[in-house]
RNA sequence: GGCUCCAUGGUCAAGUGGUUAAGACAUCGCCCUUUCACGGCGGUAACUCGGGUUCGAAUCCCGAUGGAGUCACCA
């Protein structure tokens, strides 16, 4: 009988997410599950320097709203609460169990001064790097007690011995081996009795009964460590699963701190909760019937972590967009609309209906901001070029464009019905009675009443949009403008 | 620089000893169309290199090269 899977997403709250923690939560997620088992949250606030007002909120936000929903947290207790570390901290948990390896001669108190570390720093290709030199493992017990009565700061360290090797077992790379010596002996306990994340981590995860620990890549260099940790405690090693890192173009790690957009950004950028998780699943991972769409359900019904690619990805805004252009597609009206409006709203101030104008971009824009710079011309003519009127492949110039504007201008102002159908109608009847070819009626009329060369949706829709009265007033000025042109000729 | 990982078109990505080396995005061309978009059809484009193992290697091994990650009282 396979034990319950159990993952987590361990998330410091230091602002907004990125894609890349958003992919492991989601791979956690779904490798929990794929299993029919539990996913937690859990917040990493050990640092007390990096905390930002209102973090915690954006993470219960954007796991809501992408839908990755845990089953234990803060906020839904499963009996191995708290699920905030600094809560834990006042509980003594961590300390308790920095002694413990203490004791154990697998960790050490170390008094030494930011002074004295920084004296230890050197610096290697414009990297700073600091390897401690086990200066206070050689504190006798007497100085040791001494200095803590005396109440002097310390921090507690692993002891990591200088020679051999640690192993540890990743499912996606196999087998890793490091040299011990390799290994520096990190800071468990900081100076102000807050645990680090690598300590952390590992009582957590281990008294949460974590199975699967679900991580980036860069935290691979680390994983010996906590493998010691384990091992200096004889805990059971959960199944490790690190992630391949998401990259930019420049194949450089995606972080925050580079300003790489963050799913919030997105989202503010106008993409859609399902495209943004349906593209980043597909970052490093592929279903097997190669079915690029795929909704939330579906993921956690196909998805195998076993199948899960070593190799970074370059994170493809171009690919992404055209994702969520295939979404917005399939976007049913009602939602559409409580997205697109908004913009519309911004471009038009006049009454006009902007449900058509919507109905209209649905399947040209990629993102709902492109819906701006392409309807403008529907507020305002635009001041154009009477060349638009010539168009080689329409057969048309700027005569037989003025003719049949002239022609038409009559009729249409007949016409009280301006619906796409009847201007359908009427249009493709005087084409057919005057002898000219459908693009010579068309494309001056459009040019008419949009001023634009290429526009969302033809002369109907345009003409159905603005109304009779403002299509006749651009078609007069359209008729006006030619006829300036011939003049000056 | 040490250590570790990675290596199929520009990008994502199938492929686990024998394939004409899939598919998607991008790109280019054609068709459809009153323009644009959608849609349809087609094209260009890849196994980093060098050694092995093997009848046979993108696939296994070694090396080189390249790229990345990491080396904090940050996570």
């Amino acid at each position: 009988m396979m034990k319950r899977i159990r993952t987590r997403y361990a998330p410091s709250p230091t602002g907004r997410m990125h894609v890349g923690n958003l992919r492991t939560a989601l791979y956690a997620y779904l490798i929990a599950k794929h299993e029919g088992g539990d996913f937690l949250l859990r917040i990493e606030d050990t640092d007390q320097e990096r905390q930002v007002e209102g973090a915690v909120e954006i993470i219960y936000r954007t796991l809501q709203k992408t839908g990755l929903i845990h089953d234990e947290g803060p906020d839904k207790d499963g009996g191995v609460g708290p699920y905030v570390q600094s809560e834990r901290v006042c509980e003594g948990i961590y300390m308790k169990y920095a002694k413990q390896l203490v004791e154990k001669g697998e960790a050490y108190y170390c008094f030494c001064t930011k002074e004295r570390l920084e004296s230890l720093k050197q610096t290697l290709e414009g990297k700073e790097i600091t390897v401690y030199d086990k200066h206070c493992l050689h504190l006798s017990p007497e100085e040791i007690r001494a200095n803590l009565e005396s109440g002097m700061p310390y921090v507690i360290r692993q002891n990591t011995p200088n020679e051999g090797t640690t192993t540890f077992h990743d499912e996606l790379y196999g087998d890793i081996t490091v040299p011990n010596a390799e290994l520096d002996d990190m800071i468990l306990i900081k100076s102000d009795g807050f645990p680090t994340y690598n300590f952390a981590n590992v009582v957590d995860d281990h008294l949460m009964g974590i199975t699967h620990v679900v991580r980036g890549n860069e935290y691979l260099s680390s994983a010996p460590k906590y493998t010691r940790l384990y091992q200096a405690f004889g805990w059971e090693e959960p199944v490790y699963v690190h992630c391949p890192l998401i990259t930019d173009e420049f194949k450089k790690k995606l972080s925050k701190r580079s300003g790489h957009s963050s799913y919030e950004d997105l989202i503010e950028q106008g993409f859609l909760d399902e495209a943004v998780v349906n593209y980043v699943a597909l970052l490093g991972w592929s279903p097997e019937d190669n079915d690029e769409f795929l909704t939330l359900p579906e993921l956690v019904e196909k998805f195998d972590y076993r199948k899960i690619n070593k190799s970074p990805a370059v994170f493809d805004m171009v690919k992404l967009r055209w994702m969520n252009g295939e979404y917005i597609k399939k976007m049913d009206r009602e939602r559409y609309y409580e997205r697109a409006l908004p913009e519309i709203r911004k471009v038009v101030s006049k009454d006009l209906p902007l449900e058509k104008i919507a109905d209209l971009m649905q399947s040209r824009i990629e993102t709902f901001p492109d819906i701006c710079p392409a309807i403008g011309f529907f507020e305002e003519l635009p001041e154009y070029d009477p060349a638009l009127y010539t168009h080689k492949k329409m057969k048309t110039d700027s005569e037989i464009s003025l003719a049949v504007l002239k022609s038409l201008l009559p009729m249409l102002e007949k016409e009280e019905n301006y619906s796409v159908e009847i201007l359908r109608a009427l249009l493709t009847g005087f084409t057919a009675g005057s002898g000219r070819k459908t693009g010579q009626v068309l494309w001056p009329l459009r040019i008419a009443v949009s001023g634009l060369a290429s526009t969302p949706g033809g002369a109907y829709e345009i003409m159905e949009i603005l109304g009779k009265e403002e299509s006749l007033e651009r078609i007069r000025r359209g008729i006006a403008l030619l006829e300036q042109q011939k003049a000056s000729e």
